[in-house]
DNA sequence: GTCCCGATTCTA
DNA sequence: AGAATCGGGACT
């Protein structure tokens, strides 16, 4: 079943935990996530929320539960999902889908761009995560990947499947 | 308007 | 280790 607003408006590592083994679903393509990592409002010096709001990071301060999508070095897109109540800026990076890795190869796939930011995942016909009763047998825990600031968070999490 | 740099990926 | 590649955001 489809996740609703409940599920994304809560603590963003709680909710990162536990969209992995959840299914994205875009455009009738699926796919079961199997790595994230956390960003987390304006004290996180690795959020694009740290400095404030601007045109592209605006989503971030709205509702849970919407998409968050932005270009980056000049050829990549990367989607997250916005998490926790309106006016906290926080989302979850979805990092790799089984047989998917890494951010920016997981949108050119899925057909991702920065037009489908600000989607609501609990309302729209084609863009939402549903839990299909898979749960990951264990996850991994690390310090995020990319970044110069906030490597001291282990943030990033992985199902750890054998 | 100008400048620097990035939540990446691929090649060597 | 370095290149590719360009929009966003800070600053003038």
């Amino acid at each position: 079943m489809r996740l609703s607003r409940d599920f994304f408006e809560r603590n963003t590592l709680d909710v990162a935990r536990e969209l992995l083994g959840k299914f994205m679903v875009f455009n009738g393509k699926v796919g079961r996530i199997t790595e994230v990592e956390a960003y987390i409002g304006q004290d996180d010096p690795a959020c694009h929320a740290a400095r404030g709001m601007t045109p592209r990071n605006r989503v971030m301060f709205g509702q849970g539960g919407f998409s968050y999508v932005y270009f980056i070095y000049g050829m990549y897109h990367c989607l997250n999902f916005v998490t926790e109540r309106e006016g906290f800026p926080a989302a979850v990076l979805i990092r790799g889908v089984e047989s998917v890795s890494g951010p920016g190869r997981l949108c050119k796939t899925f057909g991702i761009d920065k037009t489908h930011s600000g989607v609501d995942l609990c309302t729209s016909d084609s863009f939402y995560v549903e839990d299909r009763g898979y749960k990951p047998a264990c996850i991994k825990e690390t310090p995020r990947i990319g970044i110069k600031v906030g490597k001291d968070k282990m943030w990033r999490f992985i199902d750890d499947a054998i």
